[in-house]
RNA sequence: GUGAGUGUAGCUCAGCGGUUAGAGCACUGGUCUGUGGAACCAGGGGUCGAGGGUUCAAAUCCCUUCACUCACCCCA
């Protein structure tokens, strides 16, 4: 078998599938205890929305989409991220007119990327958008929403950082990027920044490279280094957070106090400042401490330009984006294990054919009573029991030549080990009267 | 895109120049023909990632390539 899933992509395995429906299931009890509503957009778009939406200097929209043309040579982009999507949903759709909207998705995402641990090319997001309102106790909110999340997975030892970078009026994050270009140019000798001609001053103290090539493209990147020299340089930098216009400063407030008064712990991280250009004051991120280096569980914030680059009218949103992978990983690396539901009857047809047809026709019985049940097809016998365990099994009925001589069946109790004769008339009797707990009279034989 | 590491049975790995390539777990069968998880015995399964080279001889050494993993970049 030399056709392999594609690099970056992984199978999901019964196995394991009960962990992703325990995720998507938090996901979606967590979304609507605080009032969301589920919206599901085409998995490709318009390659134009991504561009425009997260903005065509971010690494994603320069090489990390799966970009191609369809047969009528349209662009079409498999979505990287869903925010966009939502955001050109609801204008197109023409929802942005009255109050605020809560929304909630969960989906897949691809990007082109170097596969590594928590990091892969298609991969999956669970996420909120509130639309339409640019109050500053939504966004703490859903940072409180994402850890009740968090919690209902069994996660702890995380945290969370925050941040605002400003807006894009003149007094705020520009003045502010202005003011952090000139120090770093004050701080850097680097031979790219001399060639970039960004950089006349000519120091001891160096950024790397890489930052140098930063302070070019995107001054605020510098603080993502890790590396020690950048690293001093930037632990004296201007502070995105003491450069604020005053509706930023006083936005920005609100979200700590309101934090407060949710009880949720953070610490303000002027490091973090998100890739994407559409966000807008407040950013954050959910970390752990339990992954690798790609430890961010969840990453958000405000964006109240987006609607505005679409194109559309302007209305402020916030929304966070949480990977499911992620999540899973974290689950699995602290041995928080979600219970895994079985079948608890199996069949067992011992010699001949009349056999197996009574247990055809019990078996739609204990299934028309809603008890999951399964029938031994392959006629492997009292061998199969083995697999009890694996299977979830509590209760094999066994159908041979001695019951069916005596109209009845064997219940055998696959975890007390006792076993019981019913006749077949008492057991239908006993699966109708089963009402919610259809198992449970089937336990309550073995008391 | 860059760097490093690893590719041998379904899984975890041993073998690192010398006959027909091994172990544990898993699987199948038997001891036990209608009663599982134990024990013992037997069995199936591998183009040693692929291609080329060195050598009397290559899983083992060299080159190329592919895949996986981790890290950088960036992010969920």
């Amino acid at each position: 078998m030399e056709i392999k899933a594609p690099k970056g992509t992984q199978d999901i395995l019964p196995d394991e599938i009960h962990k992703w429906h325990a995720v998507e299931k938090a996901a979606r009890d967590t979304a609507e205890l605080f009032g969301y509503r589920e919206i599901r957009t085409p998995i490709f778009e318009s390659t134009d929305l991504f561009a425009r939406g997260i903005g065509e200097g971010t690494d994603i929209v320069e090489k990390e989409m799966y970009t191609f043309l369809d047969k009528g040579e349209r662009s079409l982009t498999l979505r990287p991220e869903i925010t966009a999507s939502v955001m050109r949903a609801l204008l197109e759709h023409k929802k942005t007119g009255g109050d605020l909207l809560k929304l909630y998705y969960i989906g897949p995402i691809f990007r082109y990327e170097r596969p590594q641990k928590g990091r892969f090319r298609q991969s999956h997001q669970f996420g909120v958008e509130a639309i339409g309102s640019d109050s500053p106790q939504l966004d703490a909110e859903q940072i409180c929403l994402a850890m009740e999340f968090y919690k209902r997975l069994g996660l702890d030892k995380l945290s969370v950082d925050i941040n605002s970078i400003g807006c894009s009026n003149d007094n705020c994050r520009p003045a502010y990027r202005r003011d952090l270009i000139t120090y770093l140019k004050e701080n850097t000798d680097t031979l790219l920044g001399v060639l970039f001609g960004e950089i006349d001053n000519i120091g001891n103290k160096g950024l790397c490279d890489d930052c140098a090539r930063r302070m070019v493209n995107n001054p605020l990147r510098v603080f993502d280094c890790k590396k020690d020299g950048c690293k001093q340089i930037i632990s004296r930098a201007p502070r995105t957070y003491e450069h604020l216009c005053d509706d930023c400063r006083a936005h920005f407030e609100k979200v700590k106090e309101t934090l407060e008064l949710l009880g949720v712990k953070y610490r303000v991280n002027p490091n973090i400042v998100r890739g994407l250009d559409y966000y807008t004051r407040t950013v954050y991120e959910v970390l752990s401490e339990s992954l690798g280096a790609q430890n961010a569980l969840c990453g958000g914030g405000r964006y109240d330009n987006l609607a505005g680059e679409l194109g559309g009218v302007k209305v402020g949103g916030t929304g966070f984006a949480a990977g499911i992978e992620r999540a899973i990983m974290v689950m699995d690396e602290i041995g928080k294990k979600p219970e895994r539901p079985g079948i608890p009857v199996i069949i067992l047809p011992v010699g001949g054919e009349k056999a197996m047809n009574q247990a055809v026709t019990i078996l739609k019985k204990i299934r028309d009573s809603g008890i999951p049940a399964e029938l031994d097809y392959n006629n492997r016998g009292f061998k199969l029991l083995k697999k009890s365990e694996e299977e979830g099994w509590r209760f094999a009925f066994i159908i041979g030549e001695d019951e069916l001589k005596e109209g009845k069946v064997s219940i055998k109790h696959l975890i007390k080990r006792d076993q019981k004769g019913i006749e077949t008339a008492e057991l239908e009797e006993l699966l109708d009267s089963g009402g919610k707990d259809p198992v449970g009279i089937l336990e309550n034989l073995f008391l």
